[in-house]
RNA sequence: CGGGGUGUGGUGUAACGGCUAACAUUCUCGCUUUGGGAGCGAGCGACUCCGGGUUCGAAUCCCGGCACCCCGACCA
């Protein structure tokens, strides 16, 4: 991407009215606009970013045998009214509508009640069984009090799947193997080592569910980490008989700040019974099925991601997440012998399908550049310069570690090609 | 939903109840400049959130609304 049609810009100053670091950084580089309260928009290098993490925990999805679906934002309200989640007092979040042909509607809050109504239609034999279908779609839930930039807004961004089991047993496995799945995406994305499995309240589902919880200070919530065994949990389940039916003594648990990125629950089969998904069995006999629900917030990731690793010069990307690997810096626009130089570097990386963004404005100051590159965090800086072109190499500096070197095309294209 | 706070050019700030609402930045034009938001000059850009009220006079005081932020509650 030439970052001369790249229409948005960046700002010194973050708007008043945030205060998350996140949302800070994320609009002074241009990678949101914040609409509403709560509701943002993603722009060219957000959604980017976005769509890096969504692609990384789809991959991982597919790995397990999940499908992906779509499922509508406007709900059926006769299906929540058979789990009793459609009445106010209930669910206090519902965006609610009405139909101008007639009768309420609801803009979905999460998807089970739809998706278990919905696998009535192909699921009748144990021969059909075990069936995983996920998403990536846009909830909604009218909070209160949206806070925290892009991390709780009243529309945002989920991945959720949904399981589909015959028995305990058979859940039991793809359970194990979900959570396995979520540890390694939480790796890829590059916050495996601040990311934690945490015990945590099973809401109206279960006793206990699992939270992916990363420790950060702008977290709302507050965990405990066994640092022996490796065990965490939520302060909301922290009790006496809990430890001990964990095997942790007190007084290992180290207190930290937290944000729930992710969450798995066993739902049983608290909705495949009241809308009536069941199955018939080898004897002829029928059972409802055996279901889970996990979700990940791709948008809270990625706000996560900027809370943890931005710092007081900008946004700081992993890799595997980064809008572009590298950023390539002109810095000498009105120089023939530069602008060849710059250009082929980029066509080359274009050619290799390396993704860049070329920093090929003209007239812009040196200072405002690196300014601008190390706000928006790309991975990986590669100035081209007059003095680079002179030396025949290429200055490279990795925004993470500030480390900086000259190099000659072949490691820097060594070094890309992995 | 309880409590607190804030609304002034695109952005960040200033302005005693009293001159044509000021400054910085952004943006436009010209010249200069080109390794860390460079310099000089000239411009554009605001019914001071909306609606009432008090007053000779309101960005400023009062009432109502709306929006946004913070603390708490909530967060399936």
């Amino acid at each position: 991407m030439l970052q001369s049609q790249l229409f948005t810009k960046t700002r010194r100053e973050a708007p008043k009215d945030e205060v998350a670091k996140n949302a800070q950084l994320l609009i002074r580089a241009g990678f949101v606009h914040k609409e509403l309260s709560g509701v943002y928009a993603y722009l060219p290098l957000g959604l980017r970013t976005l769509n890096n993490i969504i692609q990384i925990i789809r991959e991982e999805m597919n790995a397990i045998g999940g499908n992906e679906i779509i499922m509508p934002a406007l709900q059926d309200k006769s299906l929540w009214e058979k789990t009793d989640r459609w009445d106010d007092k209930k669910v206090d979040n519902w965006f609610k509508t009405e139909f101008k042909s007639g009768g309420e509607t609801g803009l979905g809050i999460t998807h089970e009640e739809p998706l278990t109504n919905l696998m009535r239609d192909y699921v009748s034999s144990y021969r059909d069984l075990p069936a995983y279908a996920y998403q990536f779609q846009t909830k909604f839930r009218n909070e209160m009090r949206a806070k925290s930039g892009i991390m709780r807004g009243k529309e945002f961004m989920m991945k959720d799947l949904y399981s589909f089991s015959r028995n305990e047993a058979e859940h039991k496995i793809f359970y194990e193997r979900a959570r396995a799945a979520y540890i390694k995406i939480f790796e890829r994305l590059g916050l495996g080592d601040c990311t934690h499995v945490v015990f945590a309240s099973g809401g109206i589902f279960s006793r206990f569910s699992e939270e992916f919880q990363t420790v950060s200070d702008a977290g709302e919530d507050i965990i405990y980490i066994d640092e022996r065994s490796g065990q965490a949990l939520n302060k909301e389940v922290l009790t006496d008989d809990v430890l001990k039916e964990l095997g942790i003594a007190r007084e290992s648990l180290v207190e930290k700040k937290s944000i729930e990125v992710g969450n798995i629950f066993n739902l049983g089969t608290k909705f495949s019974e009241p809308l009536g998904l069941s199955y018939k069995d080898e004897l002829g006999e029928s059972h409802s099925v055996v279901m889970g629900s996990y979700g990940l917030g791709p948008t809270r990731i990625m706000g996560t991601i900027a809370e943890v690793f931005g710092d007081e010069r900008g946004l700081v990307w992993p890799e595997a997440v980064a809008p572009y690997r590298v950023h390539i810096i002109n810095l000498a626009t009105d120089d023939e012998e530069v602008n060849r130089v710059a250009n082929l570097l980029y066509d080359e990386f274009l050619d290799k399908h390396i993704d860049a963004l070329y920093d090929d404005r003209k007239g812009v100051s040196a200072g405002e550049k690196f300014n601008d590159s190390d706000l928006i965090g790309i991975p990986l800086r590669v100035v081209v310069s007059k003095k680079t072109v002179a030396e025949g190499k290429f200055e490279v500096k990795e925004r993470m570690s500030g480390a900086s070197s000259m190099i000659s095309r072949e490691e820097l294209f060594i070094r890309l090609i992995k």
